[in-house]
DNA sequence: TCATATTTTTAGACATAACTAAAAATAAAT
DNA sequence: ATTTATTTTTAGTTATGTCTAAAAATATGA
């Protein structure tokens, strides 16, 4: 893929790797509004960004109709999303930072310009599969080691899991989502199992709610 | 307001570290055409950014007559070297980069905002005190271990001396070092000089080589 | 469906940090 | 000492990437 010459800025690869992120949850297309909350900016900046992520063919935008990546700007994202996690790792692993710290170094990390750093950074950190949040870490290539995915429906009580992805992307759902703010990450702890309905009882955000069986059908933990 | 003076542009921080070097030569004030020089912009470039440092008082700036550095610029420059030359230790210590391969990416790397990170870092690689090249690490503090450095083209005859430094520590120079086998630690022996070109005869490596009097005035030793 | 609400885009403005061209200050030379 | 050359500063312009306010398009709801 012949994408070396191009000269990203810092701005440009944030929105590029929010969109990237925004794509499993809307791979139909991601708004406007959804990048705008992602990177707590203002929709006339990113419609500005994503005329100019266009014109570099990054992403494929029509007007109104929200944006996807193109395989440039997909691989691209998979690039700096590696970065991202290949630096977590090393804060963690070498330099004995806790998991919770490292977001925002490694945030600054991602966007030093260089395929060679990267690439022994990844050896001399043993070409590590995943990043300590247990996020998949693509390899040089962009290639991603795919992770055993649970419907949260079918988790073990009183373990912790992470939200993955959603089997059905739907509106109505995604909307149900944002409402009970749970998001791609979002750690679950089930703690009880109604029988009758199977309904749980689960912690998210330190805090306990209740979750269908249609909801719980739709989203992959693990 | 006391935070806003010191959140540091990258570009800020690179007129910083600037000055700081030429300030070793001309200590008396850095002349605008001297900077612009060393980052490859226009003069005009230069008195703009002048007068901001200026504002916020990191140099003593008074128009026509160059600048010098305030305690606080001072002190911020010198925790920008080291920045840079710890992230060199990083590279070739821990990613087996070559030295004359490090300094672009270390010019990346010296912008990344985290106490901790550096300190962590520092920690990480032994507390060095100095780079690959031979440069003085600061400390935390912005102590600097000084060494008595002389050039190979001052030392006198048959007597023991160790390479510690490069003058000019460019691409070529290096890449000519390490065809010669020359390394920091390096031992010299200068057998003979001959007076009327200043071409030394140096035992290095227990074998005999000639060098010109332009490395020798490039090489600091000890 | 038609009115209303929301989302998205456009238009115009601002800050940063660069630039060019011209003016002002300093340095050098006859 | 006065002219000439160089350096430095000012003034005005440009490109990014942000913003606000208003217009246009899309979505929602009675």
């Amino acid at each position: 893929m012949k994408i070396n010459f191009l000269l990203m800025t810092t701005s440009e690869e944030n929105y590029l790797k929010v969109i990237y992120h925004l794509s499993h949850v809307s791979p139909k297309g991601v708004t406007t509004n959804a990048i705008a909350g992602m990177l707590d900016t203002k929709a006339s900046s990113v419609t500005d960004m994503l005329k100019k992520l266009s014109d570099k063919e990054l992403v494929a935008y029509q007007k109104y109709q929200g944006v996807t990546l193109t395989s440039k700007g997909f691989h691209l994202a998979k690039m700096i999303v590696r970065k991202h996690r290949l630096w977590e790792v090393f804060l963690v692993d070498k330099l004995n930072f806790s998991w919770d710290e490292v977001h925002d170094i490694a945030e600054e990390l991602e966007h030093i310009k260089s395929d060679s750093l990267i690439n022994k950074l990844d050896k001399f950190l043993g070409f590590p599969d995943f990043d300590p949040h247990g996020d998949p870490i693509p390899n040089a290539d962009g290639e991603i080691k795919k992770v055993n995915k649970l419907l949260l429906s079918e988790v073990e009580l009183n373990k912790q899991y992470r939200c993955i992805g959603m089997k059905d992307s739907s509106s109505d759902f995604l909307k149900y989502l944002d409402k009970q703010k749970i998001a791609l990450g979002s750690t679950f702890l089930v703690k009880e199992k109604e029988s009758f309905d199977d309904t749980l009882l689960v912690e998210i955000n330190s805090k306990e709610i209740t979750i269908s069986n249609k909801i719980a059908t739709n989203l992959y933990v693990h």
